[in-house]
DNA sequence: GAGATATTTGACTTCGAATGCACATCTGGA
DNA sequence: TCCAGATGTGCATTCGAAGTCAAATATCTC
C-alpha cells in the first residue's frame, strides 16, 4: 500500500478518487450509490470494486449539504436518569435507525439549557426533533418558523398546536383510583411530581378529580419523581395526617417504590395489607419481587413507534398538520395495593 | 413579514443573505462568527444585527464539509437498558456538549449490528468515538486506519492498543472478597455475567482468584446482568449446593438485587444475617432502603471526565498514542453482607 | 442496415461557509 | 505630507456529492 493511498484512506476517499480509480466520472459514482439510478451493470461492478478497494464511504456531510437532508433527528431529553427514559431512548434510536435516520442526542442538565440546545439544533439542520422536555411556546414556535417537524413525547404543546404522543393519564389514574375506592380505602394520600412536569400534574389532577367524584378527599404532598422524594413524601404524609393513612397514589413508580420502602422500613407498616401504594409508568423495578407495584404501564413500544412514524411522515410531507395521539396504559394489578 | 423573508427563515438564512442585508461580503459574515478573526467593531455590529433579524445560524453541515471537522462524536452503547449506562450517557453528553461537541448516538439491539453502525459512523465523518460495546480487533483496526480517535469505556482493546477508561475490577473484587472472608463465610457462590462481557468476566475471575488465594472455593453460575437472572441464578445456586450457602458475589448490582429478593422472598432467607450478597457498580437502586447493597461504586464522573478529556486530546493531536486509565472504585459497605 | 427509441454517461453547476491572497483603509512617526 | 506597518475587507476557490442536461451508446423495429 503506497503512502498516498494510506493518506486517502485516512482522510476518507472521495467519489472523485473512486471515479478515477474505476475510470468513470464522479457522477457515475454518485449514481451508483443512489438507489434506483440508471447505471449499467458492468459499470456498477467496476465502481463498487474500486470503492471497496479504496474503503470508500459516501460523505454524509456533503450529501446533507447538497440534498438539504441531514438524515439527523434531534432527540432532546431532560433527565435521562429518570428510570423511564432509557427504555424510550433505546427504542427511539433503534426505530429511527431502521428508517435510515441518525440520532443527535441532547440531554439537559437543567431546564434552562434548552435555548443553548436549540441553538445547536438549528445549526445542524436536523430533519426533525423528538422532545421529552419542557418547551416554552416561543421555543415551540421556533420549530414551526423553521419548518422543523417536531413530536413531543409525553407532553403537549401548551396553547400551540404541536404533534405529540402521550400515555393517557386520566384513564390510567381512574382505573387506579376506582380500584382503591372499591376496596374501601378511607384516607388517601397523593405524592405528586415536580410542579413543572406535565405528566406529573396531569396524573395528580386526574386522581384528585376522580377521588372527589367518588366522594373521597385526600392529602397531597410533592416529590420530584425520584426514590428519595418518595420516602420523604411518605414521611410527610404520616406527619400531617392524624388518621390512619390507607392508600397512597404516586405520580410515578419510582416514588411509589420509595414510599413502599419507607412505609415498611421506617414505619413497620405492611404493604399492601395496612397500606396500599400505587404508581405509574411500569418501569423495570416496579415488577421486582419486593415491590410488584400496582401501576399503569405505558406502552413504550407503541408510543415510540407512533412518535417515529409521525415524525417521518412530517419530514416527508411538511404540510401535514399536527396530530396528538393518546395511548391507553395497561393496568397492572401488582401486589402493592388491595384492590376491589 | 414578506413571503420571501419567511421562506428564507424556513429554509434557513445563509451567510450570503446576512452579507447582503448588512452590506458586506460573505467572508465578513463568516469571520464575524469565527472566534478571534479580525473584524472591525462597527462591522461586527452591523452583521450581528442583520443576522439576528434574519434568524441566521451558521450551517454546521457546511462548516463541517469545508473544515473537515464535524464536531460530532459517535457514542456507541450496546444495552442502554442496563441500569448503569443512562448515567454514563447523560454525563458523557453533557461533558462533550461543554467542549462544543455533539453526540451521535448509536444503541445496539444486538451485538451483530456493530458493522451497520460503523458504516454510519464512517459516513458521518465523526471526529471521534466513545464505545461501550464489544468490538472485534478488525473493527478496532478500522478506527485506526481511518484516523478516528477512539476511547473504550469499561473494556480494553483485546490485542490491539486502544485508549480506554475502566474501573478497576481486581481491586474492587479483592475488597469485597476480603470483607466476606474476614467475616468468616464458608460457602461461596458467584453469579457471573454473560460470557461476552469484558467487565463481567474480569470481575468474576478476580473474585475467584482472590477466594482461591485465601483458600476458599466457590460455585459459579451465569446470569446476564439483569434482575431476573439474579433471581434465577440464586435458585440455581441453592439447587446445586448441598451445604448452606453463606455468601454470593454478583458481577453487578442488578443481579445482586435479584438474588437478595429471591433469597428473602423465595427462600425466606435473611440478608445479611443468613446470607451475604455483594454486587458491583453502585447503581441507584443499590442504595435503596430495602437493599443497601454492599458493593463497589464506579466513579462515573471521573471516568466520563477522563474519557472525554482523552478523546478531545486525541482529536486535537492525532499523533498521541493510546492510553489506558484505570480508576479504583469506592467500596460501599452497605448492609447486604456481614463484613469482617 | 437505417432509423427511432431507450439507456448510459460525463461536464458542469450547486449547496453554504472558510480561508489564502491581494487590495483598501487606517494608524502613527518622521 | 508622506510612508511603513497594522488592520480590515472582498474576491475567488475549496470541501464532496447530487442532479440537470445534452451527448454518446445500446437496443429494437421493420
Amino acid at each position: 500500500m503506497s503512502g498516498s493511498a494510506t493518506k486517502k484512506a485516512q482522510r476518507g476517499a472521495t467519489s472523485y478518487d473512486v471515479a478515477r480509480s474505476a475510470g468513470v466520472s464522479q457522477s457515475a459514482v454518485s449514481r451508483c450509490f443512489k438507489q434506483g439510478a440508471s447505471v449499467a451493470p458492468r459499470t456498477r461492478e467496476k465502481i463498487l470494486t474500486a470503492a471497496r478497494a479504496l474503503n470508500y464511504y459516501p460523505n454524509a456531510i456533503a450529501q446533507g449539504l447538497i440534498t438539504r437532508r441531514s438524515n439527523l433527528v434531534a432527540v432532546i431529553i431532560s433527565n435521562l436518569t429518570n428510570l423511564y427514559y432509557p427504555e424510550v431512548l433505546a427504542e427511539l434510536t433503534q426505530r429511527l435507525s431502521k428508517q435510515g435516520i441518525r440520532v443527535l442526542l441532547f440531554s439537559l442538565a437543567a431546564e434552562s439549557d434548552v435555548d443553548e440546545v436549540l441553538d445547536q439544533v438549528w445549526r445542524y439542520r436536523v430533519d426533525g426533533a423528538i422532545v421529552a422536555a419542557r418547551l416554552h411556546p416561543e421555543q415551540l414556535a421556533a420549530f414551526a418558523e423553521r419548518g422543523v417537524p417536531l413530536v413531543l413525547y409525553n407532553r403537549i404543546g401548551e396553547g400551540v398546536p404541536v404533534s405529540s404522543v402521550c400515555c393517557d393519564s386520566v384513564s390510567g389514574e381512574q382505573a387506579l383510583v376506582e380500584g382503591l375506592v372499591a376496596a374501601n380505602h378511607h384516607v388517601y394520600g397523593i405524592i405528586a411530581g415536580p410542579a413543572d412536569s406535565y405528566v406529573g400534574e396531569e396524573r395528580v389532577e386526574a386522581a384528585q378529580r376522580r377521588l372527589q367524584q367518588l366522594g373521597r378527599d385526600c392529602l397531597t404532598v410533592r416529590g420530584n419523581f425520584d426514590y428519595d422524594s418518595g420516602d420523604a413524601a411518605l414521611k410527610e404524609l404520616m406527619r400531617i395526617t392524624d388518621r390512619k393513612l390507607d392508600a397512597v397514589i404516586c405520580a410515578n413508580d419510582l416514588m411509589a417504590i420509595g414510599a413502599i420502602d419507607s412505609a415498611r422500613i421506617n414505619f413497620g407498616i405492611q404493604v399492601p395489607s395496612d397500606l396500599s401504594v400505587v404508581g405509574f409508568d411500569g418501569v423495570g423495578p416496579a415488577t421486582w419481587l419486593a415491590y410488584q407495584v400496582t401501576t399503569v404501564r405505558q406502552p413504550v413500544r407503541r408510543m415510540t413507534e407512533a412518535a417515529v412514524a409521525m415524525l417521518v411522515e412530517r419530514i416527508e410531507r411538511p404540510e401535514l398538520s399536527p396530530e396528538q395521539r393518546l395511548f391507553a396504559g395497561e393496568f397492572l394489578p401488582g401486589r402493592s395495593a388491595r384492590l376491589g
